[in-house]
DNA sequence: ATATTTGTACGAAGAAATTCGTATTAAAAT
DNA sequence: ATTTTAATACGAATTTCTTCGTACAAATAT
């Protein structure tokens, strides 16, 4: 069973990860802030999403609640391997250079990423 | 005006990058070792992304030859970008240590980062 | 010369994703 | 109590992507 969300639910996942927990209109609102849609467009991408499966929702109160069904690091371990296969031929270390070329890091992640590459090599001893 | 292959146009994107310059059939032929697809398909694929600009041919003999009209470092950077923006919060080093973490680096292609990382040290002198 | 193979063009069907309008109900405000 | 507001449900239109069949033309083989 492979989880894939489309762009626009990825969209909402966002928001829902964010927030923890939301409302139509949470999510609705939010979006409403970089894109034009209906409300209703948001409501019903919602419910397609919790027909897939994709999120899970308490319906106690007239006002539903949302919340996603998988996590955010798992849909960033899905991007990260489609895009190693569609655009990087498999090179992890093209990725990373590209990435931190691209988006320059700060001196602390810097350092943070350096830590973990040294961690890394421990592991092998 | 933004660049934005659809998952099959990238997958042919992948084949024309790798060969440089590529007829129907030789996308065709690539495709079909992991993918089951008319030939025709993959004809009319090629047909659009030409349409939309994706690529240029040369047809001026019977079998057109195929070419790129972006670069893989191109399509690298919007993939980048995007999961970036969707999945990771815009936070460059998340995204790098799960890349590293995810799928094992060599010794090599860590002796690269590292050094890579060294030299960004050097220019914030 | 003719038949076969190999190519492009292109319409159209099918599938998936997105958008929105209308109906209806529940809650809140007057 | 009644009106207004805010919510869900859901069908249906639209758009985008994918797939394929058929027609036709050029090159190749017989």
């Amino acid at each position: 069973m492979d989880i894939k969300p489309t762009e626009s639910e990825l969209e909402i996942l966002q928001v829902i990860w964010n927030k923890g927990q939301c409302t139509v209109r949470d999510v609705h609102e939010q979006l409403a802030k970089t894109k034009d849609a209906g409300y209703t467009t948001t409501l019903k991408l919602m419910q397609i999403m919790h027909d897939k499966g994709l999120v899970e929702r308490d319906t106690t109160s007239k006002t539903h609640l949302y919340k996603a069904l998988f996590t955010q690091e798992r849909a960033q371990s899905n991007a990260l391997d489609k895009i190693l296969s569609t655009v990087f031929k498999g090179s992890t270390s093209d990725l990373v250079i590209q990435a931190l070329g691209q988006h320059r890091a700060s001196a602390d992640e810097i350092d943070t990423i350096k830590n973990f590459l040294n961690q890394f090599d421990q592991d092998k001893k």
